[in-house]
DNA sequence: CGGGAAATTGAGCACAGTCAATCAGTGTGG
DNA sequence: CCACACTGATTGACTGTGCTCAATTTCCCG
């Protein structure tokens, strides 16, 4: 099985700066070690939930890379989100106690269970926990509206540069190269995020290859020129660093 | 000014069984009659906030119409949701302390203040009331993934007719007809939500009437075959009543 | 009743989708 | 260890949906 519980402690976790107890007491850290008390390894492929599931916990991402989607009633499905190390996932699930998505693991992953009663019952103890909890849950609500006007508004290119902006700016935050990444989903997962079809994102990479803003080499990417995506997502910002 | 300060009560309101209260004791209502003290009118064409504007409240839509939206960096504007009686709006401030998207009344229209760290502070101590504040968040994810389901993999005949059905629906389970209605937002608006120019809605519209699907004049649309707009939606659902 | 916003409709075009062939990379089994 | 199969990526040619630009028409609202 891909299933493993393992002893763990958000107080010594590496991740904690990114992760759910940004801002906590070193008391309330030690609270919230008592709800988290296992993690969960999944393999590459494996979903941590399907559609459907019952929700029970959410998952903090340890290590590995998901996505998340959701299916249409006549089969076709949508990606709705790539997660890395220290982002939340689950909280589809809270409004009728099962998921309303699937989460897959693109790389072998780990994951931190946080059963949802618990950490309910922990936040209305603390408020700070409670507070940051509310921020997840409003960030990711943001993020989506984010996604909305990149699907309801932008060409192609536009958004492809925008992926990839956000991931290496994501990748960055984790100590990563701000120009070098491997993406670990296919042309095809990422075509399902964007709105457009994988041969669109293969003609759109290939596109910013022979204008040498980015060099490509199947899931390996260097980003030669930061400013000149920037400028495809956002034509006003004319090569000023905008903050 | 469109501000207006009225004395209000949940638990006498004709919404409570579609708002917030929902679920709740008598004791828990009448705690929350007290955070929830005031009312504030909102002209037509006004805005309740806009983006970037202090995060203090989540308002309750008593009456009238909204519609979210969200600008980015270089003008463009996408609409994020249409909010109409009994509807949640504002939770995307909770993150940064500001807003993120603007909410303007398509029509005059009035809300419930519901100052939010008053209502934290009371859920704290009522757990059905945080549950429920979590499952409105929640519900809000699992809409917005909905809708990039739409933007990313449907095309204009069904991104319209899922948004009628979904209009239709919300107007019906608040004891308006299950076929005909008023559009409050305009070809424009519709168009942003969907992801589709403001010609192509309307070019839409007349396809759908020209098949005998809809009637549209205007602001009115009547819906005559319910059955051919789910089919376009979802092609397998082959005209018996899905549950 | 008149002005202006909103909606409709048309013609032509472009971006992205479809279908198809080829190539590259990876992992498996003989 | 190499051959082979398979998945994923690239590229090409063609097509079609929806966008752009433009001209009317309709309907509100003052």
């Amino acid at each position: 099985m891909d299933i493993e519980n393992i002893k763990v402690a958000c107080s010594s976790c590496n991740l904690r700066e990114l992760c759910l107890p940004l801002g906590l007491s070193a008391e309330e850290m030690q609270k919230l070690d008592h709800v988290i008390s296992t993690r969960r390894r999944v393999k590459r492929g494996a979903a941590l939930f399907n559609a459907g599931d019952p929700f029970t916990s959410l998952y903090a991402v340890r290590s590995g890379f998901f996505k998340t989607s959701v299916t249409s009633a006549d089969g076709r499905d949508q990606v709705t989100g790539f997660q890395m190390a220290g982002e939340i996932i689950g909280m589809d699930g809270i409004v009728h106690d099962k998921h309303s998505c699937a989460a897959i693991a693109l790389e072998d992953a780990e994951v931190c269970v946080l059963p949802f009663d618990r950490l309910e019952q922990l936040s209305r103890e603390f408020r700070t926990l409670q507070h940051h909890i509310h921020k997840i849950m409003s960030r990711e609500i943001v993020r989506d509206h984010g996604v909305m006007l990149l699907l309801g508004s932008m060409r192609a290119e536009e958004r492809l540069a925008a992926f990839l902006l956000n991931l290496v700016q994501r990748l960055h935050a984790r100590g990563f190269s701000q120009s070098e990444l491997i993406l670990r989903m296919t042309r095809e997962e990422i075509g399902s995020y964007l709105g457009m079809k994988l041969e669109t994102v293969s003609r759109t990479f290939s596109r910013f290859m022979d204008e040498g803003i980015i060099e490509v080499k199947q899931r390996y990417v260097h980003i030669k020129n930061t400013q000149a995506l920037q400028m495809l997502v956002n034509p006003q910002s004319n090569g000023c660093a905008a903050s």
